[in-house]
DNA sequence: GTGTTATTATACCAATCGGTATAGAGACTG
DNA sequence: CAGTCTCTATACCGATTGGTATAATAACAC
């Protein structure tokens, strides 16, 4: 019962350090203190067990972005509630989103890309969600939707990347709100403002 | 002589589809047409192999980025053909970039993060020494130009791996200037312009 | 107590991993 | 011709890969 939760734990932080394809089962379930059985019978196989990963913290992480998506705000307040999301670690998060990036970076015929695809593609769909609902403030869009969703993501994402890298192990990453609200203001009134 | 480029060659194309630790050194010399200790003899290791080849690429592509970022155009001139080099596939530009990218998100303890971390950190010192010169431009910057770059980079990264996905399979990805003007111009005058 | 089910460890599998020892082949030098 | 140097193939190395057959353990219902 226990064991599922240590293997995922693990598992998680092993392919966050290194990597789904440079991890092996057999140091999962070392670091996780079981044996190979006890993995295969609860995942089936070692995509079987990214899979859930990803879907189970998905999950989460999803609920979160709809939630703030679906404040009461404008434009560049909800963006703002958004990139906090991104930016609070709530110890899990940041781990997942950056492996579902990783994957999702590492060449379309890699099986971990095949597995996180999907996911992506649903945040994405959900950025773009949110720049067509704000049409009263944009005006016409002129179909670039897309181009803003993509943009705005891409800025979150390697904004995130960045902020990592700086902090080396360390396990906290606390990004200041002036931070954040300064991307989100760049993103939304160009470097000008 | 020329096994050589043959093993680089491949070397690329499956790093770049399947991603640096799921490919064995037996796939790549087999797709090269050759044997092992071929490989071993030029490169000496499977880590070699990678560091001479984002090396040698490497150079390419940051001589294709000085040259456009010392173009005598305005900033959004220069952003302009900064981002036509990223988009500009010339074959092995792209997979170069994005395998450069795969790895940089691949995990720190992964062995390509650590020989491909200080090509993006250089990019990155590319692009922010781009915003400095810019300052009769842009007036003070109040330190920004770190989230100026960082930003910059990020939006020109997630709009090619999207085109990437979009395009499936296909070799030649041609994106249109007015698609690359428009990003651009978002990036500088936000997304009301 | 018996049967059933879920969970786990021991021990194993063929296949592949990155890497190499040895030697042959070819080209060039003396 | 002998010697040397570069390059490459055969065949191999120990270690690890993802995965499993078997059986023991434990908890449960009856």
């Amino acid at each position: 019962m226990d064991n599922r939760k240590a293997i995922m734990e693990s598992a998680l932080n092993l392919f966050y350090q290194k990597g789904y394809d440079a991890v092996g089962v057999q140091e999962i379930v070392e670091c996780a203190g079981v044996t190979k059985p006890t993995l295969y019978h609860y995942f089936g196989s070692k995509r079987g067990l990214l899979e859930t990963l990803i879907q189970v913290h998905y999950e989460e992480l999803e609920k979160n972005i709809r939630c703030a998506a679906e404040c009461e705000e404008n434009l560049p307040g909800k963006l703002y509630r958004v990139a906090r999301v991104f930016f609070d670690d709530n110890s899990s998060n940041i781990r997942v989103y950056m492996l579902l990036l990783a994957l999702f970076y590492s060449g379309r015929k890699n099986e971990g890309f095949q597995v996180v695809a999907p996911f992506v593609q649903r945040i994405c769909r959900m950025f773009i969600r949110i720049f067509e609902n704000a049409a009263d403030e944009l005006g016409n869009m002129h179909g670039r939707q897309k181009q803003f969703a993509i943009s705005f993501i891409g800025v979150l994402d390697y904004h995130l990347m960045m902020l990592i890298n700086d902090y080396g192990d360390a396990e906290e990453i606390s990004v200041p709100d002036e931070q954040v609200r300064g991307v989100v203001q760049q993103f939304m009134y160009g470097i000008y403002s």
